[in-house]
DNA sequence: AGGGAGAGTTGAACATGTTCAAAAAGGGTG
DNA sequence: CACCCTTTTTGAACATGTTCAACTCTCCCT
């Protein structure tokens, strides 16, 4: 059948340019070279993705569905708020992980608001839905003050990118210092949950979010 | 006097690609562009600036230089953290107001890790040394704890640039929204501040000095 | 079978950032 | 002034992302 071809060739354009991602890094990986490794002509490239950058966004899908699939699996066993963290963030940052020597150059093509690979933007909704939905889930089955729990996962999903973004600057043996930091701010953001409840603090965290309402809108 | 006649070369490339910056913004300035209407030739502007990066790494210490001047200014009259914070931080967005228009295009060349613009790397140390230094005027005559008061300017600081991170994305008119955002947050980093005092408080926030501390080495 | 519409493919062409070898200009020294 | 070394200038050349008009293929309708 016609459309299985045709999703067939996209399949192969897209796998050969990941695979190439990997071991040759962005730069080096030209649209030339990828529709040659392909064995397609430059313009078909073109044809299923109207740029280098939608196949950067592809690489964020699935590695959003890697992540998910592996935060499934390791939360089954975590309890609390901590670990359930820990499991969900570090599965993310497994899924990055083959990515992370051109992680300057993926956020360079994510990060403009412009562009149609930013997380925060509208070509992404889907994948950046399903990793807040990553943080719903570790918000399951703990105990969290009825005011924040509903901004909670969010929350979450935002501190997760701030990771990210540490991740990519970090140059130390595989990531160690930044899986340092999820292990070490992971128990911290739970005692601050924790401590949101008393009266002394409660105001302060309301109006926090208050103020990310009034600035959302 | 050659260097003379040099530095003013550099100064009219520099000063052409700023101007047209902001009346065309990133993209539409072509290198060729600039060189041409500076009156020079392709090659001498890339003698002067190894890259288009490079010259918008003069924009960022220029933005800067002109935070620090305005933030002194404005922070003559003013008493308290949160105060002073805002003071700093909007001149430092009147200082980039006018480039907002390409702040994507501007972080996309700045964040990469590997890029010599990035605000976290070597060459911009000496600008990030003058942007720390505003956050140093700004805890100056504050009552800060004591364990705490050393680390204050860089957390400060790092707030900042997540603040002009959500400044890029701010599509409201004039960015009022990252304004709100700033008259909002800096009175709650001054009442957290202050909340840091509290034994309840204070060992989590140790903790995360230490984290930080941990996960910088 | 014929033909036509749509899907898929192609490579040349274009604009742009960047490099580079060669030329020109300057400036000091004999 | 002649010579040489350094600084500055130049534009052609290159690689790459992207566009596009033309071409081929497939399959359905009559």
């Amino acid at each position: 059948m016609d459309t299985t071809k045709s999703a067939a060739t996209r399949a192969l354009v897209l796998e050969t340019a990941l695979a190439m991602f990997r071991s040759r890094g962005y730069a080096k990986t030209t649209m030339r070279a990828i529709a040659a490794e392909a064995g397609v002509s430059l313009g078909s490239a073109y044809y299923y993705f109207e740029s280098k950058d939608q196949l950067v966004l592809e690489l964020y899908r699935e590695s959003v569905a890697e992540q998910h699939a592996g935060a499934t699996a390791a939360l089954d066993g975590a309890t609390g708020l901590p670990d359930r963290l820990k499991a969900a963030i570090h599965a993310g940052l497994d899924a990055l992980g083959p990515y992370h020597p051109f992680g300057g150059a993926f956020i360079a093509s994510a990060l403009p608001p412009q562009s149609s690979v930013n997380p925060f933007g509208e070509a992404s909704r889907q994948a950046r839905a399903e990793a807040t939905a990553i943080f719903e889930d570790v918000v399951q089955g703990t105990k969290i003050p009825q005011f924040l729990r509903a901004q909670l996962p969010e929350l979450l999903w935002l501190a997760y990118m701030g990771i990210v973004l540490f991740w990519v600057y970090d140059r130390s043996e595989n990531q160690r210092r930044t899986r340092i930091l999820v292990d070490g701010a992971a128990p911290l953001i739970g005692r601050l949950v924790s401590l949101s409840r008393l009266p002394v603090v409660k105001p302060l965290v309301e109006e926090a979010l208050a103020l990310k309402a009034r600035v959302q809108a």
